[in-house]
Formats: C-alpha cells, structure tokens, sequence
DNA sequence: CCAGTCCATCGAAGTTTGTCAATATTCAGT
DNA sequence: ACTGAATATTGACAAACTTCGATGGACTGG
C-alpha cells in the first residue's frame, strides 16, 4: 500500500486562534491545548525537540538521538512518537533510517498563545 | 558580598536565559521547563489559569472556581497548589476566602522560550 | 462560645505515564 | 535468499497523576 502520504503542516485549527485569557477558555479548547503541552511536558522528549531543533537543517536521525538523551531505543521511539502526534515532529524514512524533523510553526503557535495570555 | 536583596520578579533563573534551540538544552533545564510545563499541561488547570487571568485584576476566589470546571472542591484546591508550586499563581487570604492571582511574567517567561525555539 | 462557611489536607481508588526487554518489521548488502 | 542493522511495536510493571469523600483548621456572625 504506497500512497505518498504528504507533509501536512497545520491540520487542526481548534487551538490556534482566539487568545487564552480575554475570555475563559472553553473546555474542548482547553483539552486541545492541554494535549499539546502535555507532548512537551516532559524532560527527555523537551530534549529531543531541542536536539531536533538545533540540528542541520531542523531534522536529526533517530541513531543521532539515543545516545544524547541516554535511554533504551525503544523509549526514545515512543517520545518520538507522541511528538509526532502532538504535531511537533513530521518523520521520513530514508533506507532504513528514520528522520525526525521539526514542523515549523508548531511551537510558534503554542508560544503565541501563552504569550496573549501573558499580557494581562 | 554586601546585601540589599531587591525584590525580585523572577526568582528562578534556570529556566529562563538561553533559547531552547540555539544550542541543545541540558538535562537540568530540560527539567525545570517540563515541571513548568507539567503543571500547565491539563485542561482543568489550563481553565483555572484562563478563568484567573479574565478575571478583575487578574485575581480569583476558589469560590467562583469551583462551579465553572465542575469539580469538587478539593480537586479544585489541589490544582490551585499546583500551579502555585509551578509559580503561575500566588495566594493570599483575605477572611475565609483565598485569592489567587496571576504572576505576572510567569507564562510570558514560557511563551518566549518556546517562541525562540519556534523560530527555526 | 457555637454554628456555619470557606478552604486545605489526608487517604484511597482508578487511570495514565515512562521505561525496559523481547519481538516484529523493514531495508541494504552479499 | 540470508544476514545484519535501524526502528517500531508489544507486554509488563512501577511510579505518578486525577479525582473524590472525609476530616480538620481558621475565620465570621450571632
């Protein structure tokens, strides 16, 4: 089954759009949110994002991770994992590599909306 | 090594220099974020902190808490201690009620580390 | 001083999370 | 095909988290 599956940059626009604090939030918007920051709210996978970050070209071979971050493979997968979900990291395999790379406006638009919230 | 501590705004400074992304952050920095992160990470405490932050002067009693997220009022409580652990909120008592309020640079501190990194 | 209100703490139940070892899968080279 | 290497998935387990009811402490008003 090969199907091409293209790069999709921002799919759900639920989180995005109306700042945190002039109106309380509602609760579908807060799980929303809460869901993305929870991706985040974690020692290894911040590191892993920042290792990503930093890396050429924003994207970085999951064999170029395990050893930074000092835990088992299969664990370093399951971060990766979850930061894909989240939408932070897009992945592509090249031969039997994989490659994590960041989404560019994902950290952005989570960071403008603490900002907003920030202001008050 | 003389004294006249000012009062400081933001007493933690491990978390809140160097960008996220620039070079890869430390084990230690990768912690202190993600507790900040954690204790953002819920939708309970996401509502909490926005319905604070609408409030008149960013400042909420635990009575007018309780009803909106619709939990019981020792769940409320303890979400409260954790984003004043967190330092997103102080407490002060005023009779029996109890006030909390927004710390001002708290969340914007957040949102800059993560505009940095989003900048890539 | 007593009753009632507001809030925090405690203890417990159920769920979620982070981690690993073992296994499966996919690809490259021989 | 077969072997070896790089990742993903599965299953299991301990730790942490969310929630509640029950209790306790502090303050207010009669």
């Amino acid at each position: 089954m090969s199907t091409t599956l293209l790069p999709v940059i921002q799919p759900d626009a639920a989180v995005c759009c109306t700042p945190l604090t002039s109106e309380a939030i509602d609760a579908e918007r807060a799980d929303d949110l809460a869901k993305k920051l929870k991706a985040l709210a974690d020692p290894t996978r911040l590191r892993l994002v920042s290792i990503v970050a930093a890396s050429e070209g924003t994207e970085a071979c999951v064999c170029d991770l395990i050893e930074p971050v000092g835990l088992s493979q299969p664990t370093v997968s399951h971060h990766l994992k979850i930061l894909m979900d989240a939408g932070f990291l897009t992945r592509s395999k090249r031969g039997t590599w994989a490659y994590y790379k960041l989404v560019p406006g994902a950290l952005g638009q989570l960071s403008q909306l603490l900002d907003v919230t920030a202001s008050r």
